[in-house]
DNA sequence: AGAGGTTCTCGGGCGC
DNA sequence: TGCGCCCGAGAACCTC
């Protein structure tokens, strides 16, 4: 579901939320999100009395940073968080809660329980899986063109596979991997080796320019995403290829097509990107 | 019925 | 042969 535009909306509503509560119990009722620490018993005794003090993001992840621990979360297809008074009954995909000293609490669901929470103490967690290893945030200086095309040089992917590891790049999913392609007139399956300076400049832009934009719609909402506050994004309206199998592409008007690239669906127009 | 916005693990292939 | 890296396939889970 979230890639960073989405997560990074999260972010913002969820720490509007949150933000100087206290958490004074909680309730896990899926083990099997909660990574690390490997005791379920130790993840629920380090957060009581814990206050959250920010809510700060890297790549896909948040990271809800209390007085001494930062909880890493990944909402992976459908997770999310929603801020609930006490009273208010919870459904079978609410997965684990945190119970605040006021009337209200945190709930974490998630349909597919795909989602995963590490916590680590403060200060330790960039050097911890999964936050160790992460490629450069894509609005960071580190992420150059000269980055990009010294990371796509050596490798032997094929462009969108290579595009969607989080260790070169993080914060590009399958939605924003195939609109930056597009927008870059780049086809998914060239190599990525093959690609020339100048198409790896257009595509660093397009890379930026689609997630900065998507940021600030709120994201993009195909099926399920809503934000720490339920609302919708509204970058769905802006797409040009993901989801239009069949439409008009925007720019030439012949009909985008369907494949599978990497395992994953993936659209593009045959006539703006060209293998060759 | 199979695909869905993600990423981890596993095993095969290849090079040193 | 052994090791390590790279890469693709499959798995984790539920809904429509």
């Amino acid at each position: 579901m979230p890639e960073l535009p989405e997560v990074e909306t999260v972010r913002k509503t969820l720490k509007n939320l949150v933000l100087h509560k206290t958490i004074e119990n909680v309730t896990v009722f899926w083990p099997k999100i909660i990574k690390y620490p490997l005791e379920i018993e130790q993840f629920i005794d380090a957060l009581k009395g814990e206050t959250i003090v920010d809510v700060g993001r890297r790549g896909k992840f948040l990271i809800i940073y209390t007085n001494q621990y930062a909880l890493i979360s990944h909402l992976r297809m459908e997770g999310r968080y929603g801020l609930y008074p006490k009273n208010e009954p919870f459904d079978k995909h609410t997965h684990v809660i945190f119970y605040f000293s006021d009337e209200t609490e945190l709930r974490y669901r998630d349909v597919r329980k795909f989602g995963t929470m590490h916590l680590y103490l403060k200060g330790v967690e960039f050097n911890q899986p999964p936050l160790s290893g992460l490629g450069p945030e894509p609005f960071s200086d580190e992420f150059t063109v000269k980055y990009l095309q010294t990371k796509l040089k050596k490798t032997n992917r094929k462009i969108k596979p290579a595009l969607l590891d989080q260790k070169l790049l993080v914060g590009l999913g399958n939605i924003y991997v195939d609109e930056a392609l597009f927008r870059a007139g780049i086809h998914p399956e060239r190599l990525a080796s093959s690609l020339k300076r100048k198409e790896i400049a257009l595509l660093h832009d397009e890379i930026v320019a689609t997630l900065s934009e998507a940021v600030k719609m709120g994201g993009s909402t195909i099926r399920s995403y809503v934000n720490s506050q339920g609302e919708i994004g509204m970058f769905q309206l802006e797409l040009y290829v993901y989801g239009r199998k069949g439409e008009e592409c925007k720019k030439c008007g012949r009909p985008l097509v369907k494949t599978t690239v990497g395992g994953r669906g993936t659209h593009y127009c045959p006539n703006c990107q060209r293998i060759r």
